[in-house]
DNA sequence: GCCGATTTGTCCGTATGTATC
DNA sequence: CGATACATACGGACAAATCGG
């Protein structure tokens, strides 16, 4: 797999925010300096910025030049943001990740369902629940609902593994845009069975939407979290 | 202030979508009829499409179109996930707002404030404790700290009606990016005297920095929510 | 399976506008 | 005012994916 050029530089450029070249506060080189640096035109180097920009690195500034508002983040803990697997997760975390599954079978949408997932009623769907230990502690409780007809052949083992490890690699599916909603909910009593609740009785819920390159909607997944683990992040840019 | 063009065909089309003139899971027209359409370049179209993109509008496909995958939100309660003032939230879910300032003062931020909100150790500071009431229900308990030297001349009365609205209007900055960290908090014994809890003895908590068009931070704020009445959303569009 | 039309994706070079210093 | 730097826009070229004949 080639990678664009804008791709390349906006790699390159993120690399070099993170491991401290462009520190928080500084400059960039100007858009001038990026052309000869990497032998592209202008709107090679401006799309990589975009990125940049987009993803909350930088923060540019007419006629003067391009900051960087990257701060490497203080407490560390389990935090999400992107588009993630918990496997990639509990890596970044140096965390031993084991998966419960739980529940497991193919059903059809009902009105209910349809209704808090965004599937229509009568398709076809892999049910699934599990959870999520890490170090030993249950600390997240995961509903699936996959389409059926997009994600064939799903089994006990893939899913007690990762999903989307399936997805993109067996399969050769394209993840690209989740849309996400987070509530604070109580538990219930399904939780407290499968969960570590130790006295908690609130959960930071995440309730998301993924789709295909296709533009398909093939997951709806609720992820329960014990708070204490729990941190999303998120960066918004207004209008312009 | 004239609109540029790309932002012209990103609020129509954005437009467009929303009213169901383009909905959910139909195709946009063609990079080639907008072209006619708005009699402009490839690239200025292309750079429309990509800001609906990254909005979680539309996911373009591959020599095949660009598919609309927003949906209406079917609850609509008190939500938030783009750069929104209290008041603009407050109106458009038709709700009374009112807000009450508890504290208002210029602190030096010290070791402990430097860690929380990122402003160095002896910044200038205002310091401001609000309760947000929706309905005559105190909903939301935020703390918010601005940077002296950037923001001059708050007052009470300011504070009271919209600091956002004095630093656009009054004092003509611009705000730009906003980097958002959600967490899910114990109610301390300052939330209990100041909000409606009702039983909740959790809160959703946003912690954000804002930062202007020169790249610098100028507000940490701490908004600190009753769950019953919060809900955030947020797209995540995979690298590539 | 191939070809050609359509459509999105990447890249270039140039020109002009506008904000900062 | 001039130099620098980011912002917008144009037009052209070619690549890559999709789809129908």
């Amino acid at each position: 797999m080639v990678r664009a050029i804008y791709d390349s530089i906006y790699q390159r450029l993120r690399q070099d925010i993170l491991n401290g070249t462009y520190p928080y506060q500084s400059l960039l080189p100007s858009e001038n300096t990026l052309i000869k640096t990497f032998s592209c035109a202008h709107n090679t180097v401006r799309k990589a910025l975009a990125l940049l920009t987009a993803q909350g690195f930088v923060q540019p500034i007419h006629g003067k030049g391009v900051r960087v508002i990257y701060q490497p983040p203080q407490k560390t803990l389990f935090t999400l943001g992107g588009i993630e697997t918990f496997k990639e997760t509990a890596r970044r975390n140096h965390l031993k990740a084991q998966t419960d599954v739980v529940t497991f079978k193919t059903i059809r949408s009902d009105d209910a369902i349809a209704e808090q997932t965004g599937f229509p009623a009568g398709t076809e769907l892999y049910y699934i629940e599990r959870i999520r230990r890490l170090d030993g502690k249950a600390l997240i409780f995961d509903k699936n609902y996959f389409l059926a007809s997009i994600i064939p052949g799903l089994t006990t083992a893939i899913v007690k593994n990762s999903v989307y490890e399936y997805i993109e690699k067996t399969l050769g599916m394209r993840i690209t845009t989740s849309k996400r909603t987070l509530t604070v909910e109580r538990t219930t009593p399904k939780d407290e069975r499968y969960l570590d609740v130790e006295g908690y009785d609130f959960l930071a819920v995440v309730s998301s939407q993924t789709f295909n390159s296709d533009g398909i909607m093939f997951e709806y997944t609720q992820s329960r979290h014990r708070p204490d683990y729990f941190a999303f992040h998120s960066t918004a840019i207004r209008g312009k």
